[in-house]
DNA sequence: ATCTTTGTTAACCAAATGGTTAAACCATAT
DNA sequence: ATATGGTTTAACCATTTGGTTAACAAAGAT
């Protein structure tokens, strides 16, 4: 592992937990296991080695939503895949989530570098195929934007707010585990039970 | 307004949109009006007017969860009066959600804190209502916890990941928050199609 | 009137923090 | 072997930041 790797671990490892005002250059540095100064060698500054952080752990989610979203299957199928495949992912990397959500909410002008970014998570393939199924009569009516958001609300919201579901409904680590891996079918259920014809 | 509502109230902004570690005790005394010192005189250090912030936003989310869920109410009616009420108060209080997840992520210890809270929300009796509506034979039969949680994660979603959902759903300020109000009613026409029978 | 308590400020301080520098290290080409 | 280039480190620096102090003002209490 080159010492870039070993800082950009560390970094995501530091910013992911702390978030970039919590974070602390040398934490990092101790972390990768070298000196302070090497982060700035080779990554000029703080500002810059988040945004190299950021934007991985952003072009690590974006291009699977699309890869399922843009894919040739039916909308259960595709609603059915994701949050299968997404639960497990995020299962194994558990920071991502409030990661990316706090630092948008942190750094609002920060959000719109992503927007033009060429993995940006496109959903209009989707969302005019649930059109077309509604019209077809698979579906019953919804507002397509409504139904994404809700499928991305029951799939990402357990892991973002993670510590406050934990501490309200009780959960230990291993129940919630358990839940989220009991997650990937059920909302899929939920939501083609509510929407089925 | 005495000198301490001034320096609460500045510091409720600062926290919430700074987060802890971002915030500042100078752009806290500065958005009060006020000498910096006046901070330390009033609430001895950071930390401290940061937990007396905190207490309050939190403490302004539990009581209102208690009240509609351990009211008399069947779940279908609890289910469509919490999204509504819910999302109404979160319109005005937009940066709560994700304030009070941000810094129970960040500060795992502190969640302890809460467990304990007189007005922490407290979903038992909620969650043995659903358990006796599906063995009468109104609900379809799902795990109750994973009914609470989706309730909770489409109505708060959408708040906590503001940005994020702006961004790839591209919604201005105007049509994020017409989508709030149709969701008012949409989250629980969702839930209720999907586990009645 | 003046003493005492409470509220308020400007100036100050020590520690933490992001960042720099100059020297040392080390591989490789000559 | 040694000159050269990139790599790594210890020591250092300037600024920021949370927090303190001592003086001052204001308002009751005596």
């Amino acid at each position: 592992m080159t010492t870039e790797e070993k800082i950009f671990n560390a970094a995501r490892i530091v910013f992911q937990k702390k978030g970039f005002a919590g974070a602390r250059m040398q934490e990092i540095a101790d972390e990768a296991g070298i000196n302070k100064a090497m982060l700035h060698y080779c990554f000029k500054n703080k500002q810059l080695l988040f945004e190299a952080v950021f934007m991985n752990a952003f072009s690590q989610l974006a291009p699977q939503i699309n890869e399922i979203f843009n894919s040739e299957a039916t909308v259960f199928e595709k609603i059915k895949k994701f949050t299968n495949s997404y639960i497990s992912f995020v299962i194994v990397n558990p920071y991502l989530p409030s990661f990316v959500i706090q630092e948008m909410n942190n750094n609002p002008e920060f959000v719109l570098s992503f927007l033009n970014h060429k993995n940006r998570p496109n959903p209009t393939p989707l969302l005019a195929q649930i059109e077309k199924e509604i019209a077809d009569g698979i579906i019953k009516p919804i507002p397509p934007k409504q139904l994404l958001l809700d499928i991305f609300s029951m799939t990402v919201f357990p892991f973002a707010a993670k510590m406050m579901i934990k501490g309200i409904i009780q959960l230990s680590e291993t129940e919630f585990n358990e839940m989220m891996e009991e997650r990937k079918t059920s909302i899929a259920e939920t939501i083609i039970n509510s929407i089925k014809k």
